[in-house]
DNA sequence: GCCGTTTTCGGCCCGACTGTTTTCAGTCG
């Protein structure tokens, strides 16, 4: 039973947050936490840097004991340390410190004193008044974790980045009309473009401080202030969605921006090099001393590094910054380079326009291209295409292409994988086609080998263009299936199939890890909406936007070709 | 626990806000 690089972190991450508790070095916590997170990212699996004889302790954050650590689990499925920590503190102590004001310190004087090691003995304890007899904790503390156990069941989770989007305008609206706001934008992962978002930090530079405050607060939708300050405000709006506010001075405002953009890890990483350089980077500025050095703009911050600017959705500490001390930074994929959508839907299945208002919306936006894929037949609730109604189809395309200039539909189905791997649609009628987007559409919950086994099998087919979201996973609702991506994606580059970048904000399947890994293993992809609607075709940019959290260059996307080289490409085995 | 064109030992990003203090620890981002 091979190991996946997912458990691997999460045990490292589990180990770190228990040690913590502790009171273990913060230091090697943090190394254990780096450690996760580099383990995370990596584009191939450990089971089999393992066995090709990779020396692990090569990695970035990773020694002699870190590497025995993951060889430990990748052998055995197990930590021995982890399993020690475990045995010495309640599992559900770490639970509880990702309760907002209980910290690692304050869960282990709960621990130590009240006995409390979960959820229910905490409730209990607050509601007794326990807590706040304890020294360093008060009343205000009590009722916070209070109304946080009340209000537990309720699971806050990320919410989607169109979501974000949807609260965020209205917001920076609201505050750009202040007195004295003279920039305001959202930072944090909400510029990273990150899939899913926490909270939403906001920076703005103005020169009334205090009565923005005042009018930040007083936003119709908050519910409740958590803190206010005179430079820095949280709140809660009415949907459960945190806003932190910062006000900074103009000559900070590219300091702030870098800082406050994050991510966390890319910022240690970026003040690290600072700090070998004797310099300073806080949110006011690059220092050397007393003096300010830059602050304005983010790029003259990098630039005090030795960096180039380095695009907010780099910002992971995925190697970027090396990246950057080498000049290596990827010139990214930009929404404006897209000339064309690969993967839409008419009223055909389950669309609500015709072909040719599609084409014509698609065209209205620039595009020199569009390929109708429809679903097949075996996608019955959607109304899917049996082979008599996409030879009907294709007629009607190749009749409107004779009314279009310089815009071409595509012929294109999205085919259905079924579970023998075979493809949903008779050979005869897939030859007619420009492109497949194949996908699956049930039997999600195959066992990982045979799953994969199917979607390979699938791509042997000489008329499969693009493996369509490739993992299934809707965020919030729907876990991906069990594939082993690394061995999809080494069949899709033997075979010169693609994998699409589902841009539908529910989807975004493939996701940045996933964009990278086909980066690095020099898979090319397209990045597709999937629309039902016209308006839908708006999506892309949260496809651009994973591609680009991914490394993606231009020439790794198929749909910024023009007509004709796409058409060589998709045409592989054919031709 | 990791790491080294200053170092194999002694560093490791940095500041705001809160609630609790009576000068600061803990949490958070």
């Amino acid at each position: 039973m091979p190991v996946h690089n997912t458990e691997i972190a999460e045990m490292l991450s589990r180990l770190a947050e228990l040690l913590e508790i502790q009171g273990a070095n913060p230091f090697r916590i943090r190394a254990y936490r780096k450690a996760a997170q580099t383990i995370e990212g990596l584009p191939h699996s450990v089971t089999s840097m393992l066995a090709d004889g990779s020396d692990l302790s090569a990695l970035p954050g990773i020694g002699e004991d870190l590497a025995a650590k993951i060889q430990e689990i990748v052998k055995t499925g197990h930590l021995s340390l982890l399993d020690q920590v475990s045995s010495q503190l309640p599992g559900q102590l770490a639970e509880l410190a990702k309760i907002p004001t209980l910290g690692p310190k304050r869960v282990k004087i709960l621990y130590d004193t009240l006995g409390i090691k979960d959820l229910k003995s905490l409730a209990k304890a607050a509601r007794a008044g326990k807590i706040r007899e304890l020294h360093g904790f008060g009343p205000k503390t009590e009722e916070k974790i209070l109304a946080e156990t009340d209000k537990r069941s309720g699971t806050e989770q990320r919410i989607k980045i169109s979501t974000a989007e949807e609260f965020a305008e209205p917001i920076l609206d609201y505050l750009k009309n202040a007195k004295g706001v003279k920039d305001a934008i959202v930072a944090g992962s909400y510029r990273r473009r990150k899939d899913t978002i926490g909270d939403l930090d906001i920076l703005v530079t103005c020169t009334q401080a205090k009565t923005l405050m005042n009018h930040f607060v007083a936003y119709e939708e908050v519910e409740t202030i958590v803190s206010k300050g005179h430079t820095r405000a949280t709140v809660l709006l009415r949907s459960g969605l945190q806003v932190d506010l910062r006000v900074v001075p103009e000559e900070s405002y590219g300091a702030a921006l870098q800082y406050f953009t994050g991510s966390k890890a890319h910022n240690i990483a970026v003040r690290s090099l600072a700090v070998k350089k004797g310099l300073k980077i806080n949110e006011y500025g690059v220092f050397r001393g007393e003096t300010r050095l830059a602050g304005r703009t983010e790029k003259e911050v990098y630039a005090q590094v030795g960096l180039p600017y380095v695009e907010p959705e780099l910002r992971e500490n995925w190697g970027e910054v090396e990246a950057g001390l080498h000049h290596a930074l990827p010139h990214l994929v930009t929404l404006n380079e897209i000339r064309g959508d690969l993967h839409v839907h008419s009223k055909a299945s389950d669309g609500h326009f015709s072909i040719e208002e599609m084409a014509l919306a698609a065209q209205g936006k620039g595009y020199n291209y569009l390929a109708i894929c429809d679903h097949s037949q075996h996608v019955t609730i959607a109304h899917g295409l049996d082979a008599n109604r996409l030879a009907k189809q294709i007629e009607e395309i190749d009749q409107l292409n004779g009314t279009l200039k310089g815009f071409t539909i595509l012929k294109g189905a999205e085919v259905d994988i079924l579970e023998d791997g075979s493809l949903d649609l008779c050979d005869d009628l897939l030859q007619r086609l420009d492109l497949t987007v194949c996908a699956i559409h049930y039997k999600f919950n195959l066992p990982r080998a045979k799953q994969t086994e199917r979607i390979i099998r699938a791509m042997d087919h000489p008329s499969f263009s693009i493996l369509a979201h490739p993992t299934g996973r809707m965020i919030n609702e729907r876990e991906p299936y069990e594939i082993d991506m690394e061995q999809i994606m080494a069949a899709a580059l033997e075979r010169g199939c693609c994998l699409e970048v589902n841009a539908q904000p529910v989807r975004l399947d493939l996701n940045d890890r996933h964009c990278k890994m086909a980066k690095d293993m020099g898979v090319k992809v397209v990045i597709s909406t999937d629309a039902h609607r016209t308006t839908d075709l708006d999506f892309m940019r949260f496809g651009v936007g994973q591609a680009r959290r991914g490394w993606l260059e231009p020439e790794d996307v198929l749909n910024t070709l023009r007509l004709k080289e796409l058409k060589k490409l998709l045409r592989r085995a054919s031709s």
